[in-house]
RNA sequence: GCCCUGGUAGCUCAGUUGGAUAGAGCGUCCGCCUCCUAAGCGGAAGGCCACAGGUUCGAAUCCUGUUCAGGGCGCCA
């Protein structure tokens, strides 16, 4: 609709320029945008506002002259100068009706879209360390990114989903031992347990497992530990030394079947609490692979070739701060050891190398110092960095009521995903994920989530959703036909106010659709099903639906199964369930 | 010190390619079920859009400065 009336101004203003011998001004698009009040009309444009000046006239009667001009379209009723030169435009009723069959005819498909032309994407998110279960703000990134993935789909990109598995490095290698530690203790042998180890419970499990599989097996003599100075006050020294001698005395293949214990029970809990949760990947990717495939080391080769990494202090430095980073990054370190950094920066290549054109990152806010280097490195090996926008999420704050709950991984006190889904349910906390703007700072209520009441949005859409499907059953019960072709020649008595508010408010969806896609923005989905669902409770408030007079009631039911569908395809792209009753 | 975010009703927040009288929920107050689910609807009260300048027909929105709050600035991940 706003394409045709864009046509129509661009057509009027033509011929007014062409009568007065004027050239068609630069730079200037012609606004159609949706009016506020509904005593504005459906749409609005601006035109004449913009072209005044360059015209030299006075908007209103610039306005007036192309009005005149305007073509004659069944769409259109009316058009109107208003305030200081607005042009507002009053659809006719056939240009409002003929939205419902278009939505009954779409089904699911309503509110798709080719926009991205099937343009491949890849977009990462979540990408926990497997090193424990995910807790509440790995919960934002999963909803967030799952949602964004569905919308980006459904206005015609190919997106795909993955998550990089931080399967290598040091803090697996923590992980390592302090399930070693664990299950030492487990065999009698008691010792102190580090801090910035992991001190979940989940340890001890994957402990225990291990020694009702190999019993003894790991068991070393105790003076072999006699290394660790355990007064030590850099606990990072003694980490290292601990995962040391844990290589050394259990050597490759049984510190290898440690960390594998560790590595794959909680890799295997985060699929299935992401599954659970309605997150679906396409693909695990993981970090060993690119190690295997020395696919870090040529990266880094590559950089060192076209100079873009010296050595200082024994270690390899990249020099990011010529790309726009405030200083070089380490991407070796003076022991030998790559840095994360290093395969970040592989992982971003490979993501270009298998032929996604746009590449998007999820990350927590904390590493947004991260955006700048990760770039620089793209920029240096060649790809363009633009092709990669890097979404940052805000952490989020749980309250139980007004208590504030306490998040630490490390030291283990953290709500767990699992525990908010089955606290409140998934539906309740995919949708209160998402309800913010993914940067803006989030405070996620238990009670609130939890509450039954009209405190609760999700409850608040899917109840309309809920009685829509309870009119239909009744409908069936007191044995009222509705035959869908006939009752699409009747939605001309659909005239009253509640029944043009929805309308307005259905066609509005493709729109807000693409541009929530357009901006990362699924929050605008939320905010939307709110004013549908409202929309709705008015009109089921105020009007009965099963009403003997066979036309106006097969009318209305046309009307609320076009509403039932738009709250069905919006709820499915936030994963939020659409229930039948409630 | 530098860099991100943010400051809109009592509370939680929508609202940026500048548009007409700034919106919603919650909370408060007042109404509505012999009728398709009251997990609902209607109405009222509630605002210097942090502050000060600037840009223009027009600013919550764009620019500059100030201020307050949260976060980030490691050979950690």
């Amino acid at each position: 609709m706003k394409q045709h009336l864009r046509k129509l101004i661009t057509d009027s203003i033509n011929e007014l320029l062409q009568q007065k011998g004027l050239p068609l001004p630069q730079g200037y698009t012609v606004q159609i945008e949706r009016t506020r009040d509904a005593s504005h009309g459906d749409f609005f444009s601006n035109a004449a506002m913009i072209l005044a000046k360059q015209l030299g006239q006075k908007p209103r009667e610039l306005a007036a002259e192309i009005v005149d001009r305007l073509a004659v379209s069944e769409f259109v009723d009316n058009c109107e100068i208003a305030g200081p030169g607005f042009i507002n435009f009053f659809l006719s009723q056939k240009a409002h009706l003929q939205l419902i069959p278009d939505i009954i005819n779409a089904g699911d498909s309503f509110g798709q879209c080719d926009h991205g032309k099937g343009e491949a994407i890849l977009i990462e998110y979540v990408s926990a360390n497997p090193t424990g279960p995910l807790h509440i703000g790995h919960g934002r990134g999963a909803a967030y990114g799952a949602s964004l993935a569905n919308l980006l789909n459904t206005v015609g990109y190919d997106t795909k989903q993955e998550y990089y598995v931080n399967d290598a490095g040091r803090q697996m290698d923590i992980l390592a031992i302090s399930v070693w530690l664990r299950y030492l203790d487990l065999c009698g042998q008691q010792l102190p347990f580090p801090e910035k180890a992991y001190q979940g419970d989940y340890v001890r499990e994957i402990a225990a497992q291990i020694h009702q599989q190999h019993h003894d097996d790991f068991v070393i003599p105790l003076h072999e530990l006699s290394g660790v100075d355990w007064q030590q006050h850099d606990v990072e020294v003694q980490l290292d030394k601990l995962i040391a001698i844990a290589k050394q005395q259990l050597g490759d293949a049984g510190f290898r079947t440690i960390f594998n214990a560790g590595l794959n029970r909680i890799l295997s809990d985060i699929r299935e609490d992401l599954q659970e949760f309605g997150v679906i990947y396409d693909n695990w990717f993981s970090e060993q692979s690119l190690t295997e495939d020395n696919f870090v080391n040529n990266c880094i080769k590559r950089l060192q070739d076209s100079g873009h990494v010296y050595e200082k202090d024994k270690a390899l430095w990249f020099r990011s701060s010529e790309y726009g980073d405030e200083k070089d990054r380490v991407v070796v370190r003076d022991n030998g050891q790559k840095t994360y950094f290093a395969s970040d920066i592989a992982y971003h290549v490979n993501k270009f190398k298998r032929g996604f054109s746009k590449t998007i990152d999820i990350w927590g806010a904390d590493h947004h110092g991260y955006i700048a280097r990760v770039k620089a490195a793209l920029i240096a090996l060649g790809e363009n960095p633009d092709a990669l926008d890097v979404l940052l999420v805000q952490f989020a704050n749980l309250y139980r009521g007004k208590e504030k709950l306490p998040m630490s991984t490390r030291s283990g006190e953290f709500v767990t995903l699992r525990e908010l889904r089955q606290e409140v349910g998934n539906d309740a906390a995919r949708f209160f994920y998402v309800t913010r703007k993914s940067e803006q700072h989030l405070d996620f209520d238990l009670e609130l989530a939890k509450s039954q009441s009209n405190d609760n949005p999700v409850y608040y859409i899917q109840y309309a959703h809920a009685r829509i499907c309870s009119v239909l059953k009744q409908m069936q019960q007191r044995h009222y036909r509705y035959e869908q072709e006939q009752a699409l020649q009747y939605l001309n008595l659909l005239t009253e106010t509640h029944e043009k508010a929805l309308l307005a408010t259905l066609s509005r969806y493709p729109e807000m659709i693409l541009k929530a896609a357009e901006d990362y923005e699924p929050h605008l989905i939320c905010f939307y099903l709110r004013d549908l669902a409202n929309d709705f409770h008015s009109y089921y408030n105020t009007h009965h639906f099963l009403i003997e007079e066979s036309r106006l009631r097969q009318a209305r039911i046309s009307l609320i199964l076009a509403c039932k569908q738009v709250i069905c395809n919006g709820l499915r792209i936030l994963g939020v369930s659409a229930p039948e009753e409630m």
